[in-house]
RNA sequence: GGACGGUUAGCUCAGUUGGUUAGAGCAGUUGAUUUACAUUCAACAGGUCGUAGGUUCGAGCCCUACACCGUCCACCA
């Protein structure tokens, strides 16, 4: 195939490898087969809601290169792969879904609502599992997990009833963040904070015993004025020190309400004073708890006002806003409206405006969670990277608050917690148990009932790391494969889910449940917005994968991640331009080697048989890949196929390939091409699985499973100064010459003529004759020309065959230029070490300074003299 | 309001402790073809490194201020 067809064909090529892959399961990883030990990775699993979008793309691409990386270098390599429920995101997406057909959840009912649930899990996770099959990734499929998986719930059973046991869940009432469209609590996390050009209203509040005087007070949400219970003041505040106490009339409401002194008053904000509404606003619950207040909530869960409204009962909440705004306006009540910018919060899931809402929800007690965490990660558990991410999380641990984990959805794990007749709570892992509990509290058995909401998704989330490993189950592959290795994920969700992961991870395994923690950026589209459907920008990756290759996909999206990704698709091109390059420099290798000299290995190789040519493609071999293991190692991806596309493209093709191509009957040649070419092939393999494979296999004549190949190793010996320099100085003059041949405007169409690379009389007399200005442009060492009666097909390649055994050392340098260059260098570096020397002559600097300052400075004189000692030299060879 | 990041060629970005002439890719221009590859090759052109100061023999890199863009956090009604 490889000999056939010059051009690449993904789509036949990544069938066929996959099909292979299914079969042989090379990403199957077993317990202690690798005296490596174990490297594990666990997906973060992509939600349900939807199919994967590029951002998946980039986030598994990175965790493929990891893990294909180690297991080449031999470790037990365990990449887990499964997906999440996403409670409130995947039932608003259902919902939505039957929404077309006229339905509603609760005219299906809890049971058949979610017999649509389990069918669109079905099918979306079974679509996201292909697509990541699809893209190449190296997961372990067999143990592929989904958040309510059987025995994942009882893990997440399991840590809710323990957790209760150790006083850290709590049931309570308290205003919490509440949508009124999902008609559920969310977290803090999850009510995100945006920007809202509002109103501030200043309403009057008449005395009760002087409706001629009135208190002024400044909201942004009118509506809840008929909660109100109290009007505060600050204490210090001598405007309204001798107020405090009085009675007020609530207007529109016409209830007595008192005037209370609170510190929490800001006495700037407005007029200094507030209106409290302890079911309503988080401030007023906690002021009205200090002065025993009345809790009065006006409000149905689905926003919707309620008969302590009054006059405004049924009305939606921004209906009743403009309605009393209205009614106060004409009672002559409405003393200004400002404009006020300033952020709401809203539903993360529908962008409702999210309302403070009195309820009563489950908690996390956090703070004995992220202070362990916290300790941890001031020994380094977990690094995280870029390190600028590492003070937001640790930031987020020391002023964390408590976790609001019920949710009143139905899709989710049910929460564990079973309620006799009187609400008496009892938290078990099942029915048994809780009848057990309150048989013995009550002496005999009661009827239960289960609370009917479910937990928040990110409570069985951050058990992800060891509840896919069989916990609570004790087994050897959660003792091997856990800790994990490394967590790719982006920076959103560090507090929901990565931070939390760190906590249960240690208070339930003993241990962080990662070493690093890499944030990457986000994909955008060429104009730098986010990719989203509403948007119309998305790019699918399955089409691009159609079109251009899984290979290309990866290649492209790795080469062009700096912090966030700018993708079009024409970027693709370029990951499928170079599997074309990769399949047709390997098809001349091939064309050109015998099977022998193709699989021939370093040990076949001895330095003295091999020209300067060879010497040089293996040294710089052994740099790249020096380089490349290194920026993987590092988790600079984007470097290292930048690495291995510069030695690959410009060093191997264009150059060295180009060289030999008059010298493929040399059987040391054709070891060293396929060699070197195999090396890179391994290389590449993390990047770009698929091509790599198929040629690698090719060149083998069997089926090799590249993933399971060793690692090339590092064979400095091979590092070879002299042929670097030789070569590198090549490459310079025949750069060099086509510089000249440019600067002569010497036209191709001269060239048939007078070229110097098909020569012919005048050829050679041009050169002869120009001679000396070549001469002057090498430095070091003499340019000979010997002009060789041969046709050269490619006449810019054809420089380089020509020339290369003449050129001993040397560069392209403006001798002129490069003498003046020099000696100012010198005069300067002089200079620089002369202020040293007088400062180390200095007594008071020798005093004052610290001895390692000093000692830097002595090193740094040292080196600059030493420096200058080698451009002196330098310098006077050039004249 | 708080914290952080960015600003380098038309576009997307490298530039690791300050050190020779600031680099790539794409796009552009000009050329090449009995070719492994036109999904190719070569050459050219394009930069006051956001602005203003400062430290230094020397600053894209360090310091200060400012501007613009972006991200995260945040119970001022």
């Amino acid at each position: 195939m490889l000999e056939i067809n010059s051009r690449y064909n993904p789509k036949e090529v990544e069938e066929k490898r996959l099909k292979l892959w299914d079969k042989m399961k090379p990403f199957h990883a077993t317990a202690k087969k690798s005296p490596k030990g174990a490297f594990t990775i666990m997906i973060p699993p992509p939600n349900v809601t939807g199919v994967l979008h590029m951002g998946h793309a980039l986030n598994n691409t990175l965790q493929d290169i990891l893990t294909r990386y180690k297991r080449m270098k031999g470790f037990d390599a365990l990449w887990m792969p499964g997906t999440d429920h996403a409670g409130i995101a995947t039932q608003n997406v259902v919902e939505k879904q039957i929404a077309k057909d006229g339905l509603t959840r609760d005219s299906l009912g809890r049971e058949k609502f979610m017999e649509r649930l389990w069918e669109w899990k079905k099918q979306n996770g079974d679509t996201i599992i292909n697509q990541l099959h699809k893209l190449g990734s190296s997961c372990d499929w067999d143990r592929t997990r989904f958040t309510m998986d059987d025995n994942y719930s009882e893990a997440v059973k399991e840590v809710f009833v323990e957790l209760y046991k150790r006083g850290l869940i709590y049931q309570g009432n308290y205003i919490i963040n509440w949508c009124t469209r999902c008609e559920t609590a969310l977290s803090d996390e999850e009510a995100e904070h945006k920007d809202n050009n509002g109103n501030l209203w200043h309403i009057k509040y008449l005395f009760k015993d002087n409706p001629e005087e009135f208190v002024v007070v400044a909201t942004t949400r009118p509506e809840t004025m008929l909660g109100d219970t109290a009007v505060a003041v600050n204490p210090a505040d001598e405007r309204y020190t001798h107020l405090v106490g009085k009675t007020l009339i609530l207007p529109l409401v016409n209830r007595e309400i008192k005037i209370i002194a609170d510190d929490m008053v800001d006495r700037e904000f407005g007029s200094g004073a507030v209106k409290v509404t302890p079911a309503h606003d988080p401030n007023d619950f906690a002021t009205a708890r200090r002065h025993n207040l009345e809790f009065i909530n006006i409000m149905h869960p689905n926003g919707l006002l309620n008969k302590n409204a009054g006059a405004f009962d049924g009305l939606d909440r921004f209906e009743a806003r403009k309605r009393i705004v209205q009614a106060l306006k004409e009672k002559g009540l409405l003393l200004k409206i400002d404009s006020h910018a300033h952020a709401i919060r809203r539903c993360y899931r529908c962008d409702t405006v999210v309302e403070p809402y009195l309820s009563k929800q489950w908690f996390v007690k956090m703070k004995p969670l992220a202070d362990k965490a916290h300790a941890a990660f001031k020994m380094g558990k977990p690094r995280i990277q870029p390190k600028r991410w590492e003070k937001v999380y640790e930031n987020w641990l020391v002023d964390i608050r408590d976790w609001c984990i019920s949710r009143q959805i139905w899709w989710g794990h049910r929460i564990p917690v079973w309620y006799d007749t009187e609400g008496n709570p009892f938290v078990a892992k099942n029915e048994e148990e809780a009848k057990a509990q309150a048989k013995a509290k009550h002496g005999k058995d009661v009827p239960l009932k289960q609370d009917p909401d479910v937990l928040d998704t990110w409570f069985s989330s951050w058990l992800w790391p060891f509840a896919t490993l069989g916990w609570p189950k004790e087994n050897g592959d959660l003792k091997y494969f856990y800790p994990t290795a490394t967590l790719f994920t982006a920076p959103e969700i560090i507090f929901f889910w990565v931070a939390r992961m760190v906590m249960a991870g240690i208070e339930f395994m003993g241990e962080v449940p990662f070493e690093d923690v890499v944030l990457h950026g986000t994909v955008r589209d060429a104009k730098g917005r986010k990719m989203s459907k509403s948007l119309g920008n998305a790019i699918d990756p399955l089409e691009i994968i159609e079109e251009y290759g899984a290979d290309a996909l990866r290649f492209s999206m790795i080469l062009n991640s700096g912090q966030d990704i700018y993708i079009s698709k024409d970027k693709f091109e370029i990951g499928r331009n170079f599997a074309n390059k990769l399949w047709n420099a390997s098809r001349l290798v091939m064309m050109n080697t015998s099977p022998e000299n193709r699989k021939a290995d370093w040990n076949a190789l001895h330095v003295i048989d091999l020209d300067i040519t060879s010497r040089w493609i293996l040294s710089r071999y052994q740099v790249a890949l020096t380089e490349v293991s290194k920026a993987i190692e590092q988790y600079r991806y984007s470097e290292g196929i930048n690495i291995l596309y510069d030695f690959f493209w410009s060093t191997y093709c264009d150059w060295y390939l180009e060289m030999i191509k008059g010298k493929f009957a040399d059987p040391a040649t054709q070891q060293v091409a396929s060699l070197v070419l195999r090396g890179v092939l391994k290389m590449l393999h993390p990047f770009v699985p698929f091509v790599t494979e198929e040629i690698y296999s090719q060149f083998k004549d069997q089926e090799i499973i590249l993933t399971t190949e060793p690692w090339p190793v590092v064979e400095d010996e091979w590092r070879d100064k002299e042929a670097d320099m030789a070569v590198g100085a090549l490459i310079d003059i025949t750069t060099g010459i086509r510089n000249i041949r440019a600067q002569w405007n010497i036209k191709p169409q001269d060239e048939v003529d007078c070229s110097f690379f098909a020569p012919s009389e005048k050829g050679l007399a041009l050169l002869k004759a120009n001679a000396d200005i070549i001469k002057k442009l090498v430095r070091l060492g003499t340019l000979s020309f010997e002009i060789k009666e041969r046709s050269v097909k490619n006449a810019a390649s054809g420089i380089a065959g020509e020339i290369r055994y003449f050129i001993p050392l040397g560069g392209l340098i403006d001798l002129d230029k490069e003498k003046i260059r020099l000696q100012e260098l010198i005069t300067q570096q002089e200079k620089t070490a002369s202020s040293i020397d007088a400062r180390l002559s200095n007594e008071g600097f020798v005093k004052k300074a610290p001895p390692d300052v000093i000692d830097k400075e002595r090193a740094r004189m040292d080196d600059l003299r030493a420096k200058n000692s080698d451009l002196k030299k330098a310098l006077a060879s050039l004249v």
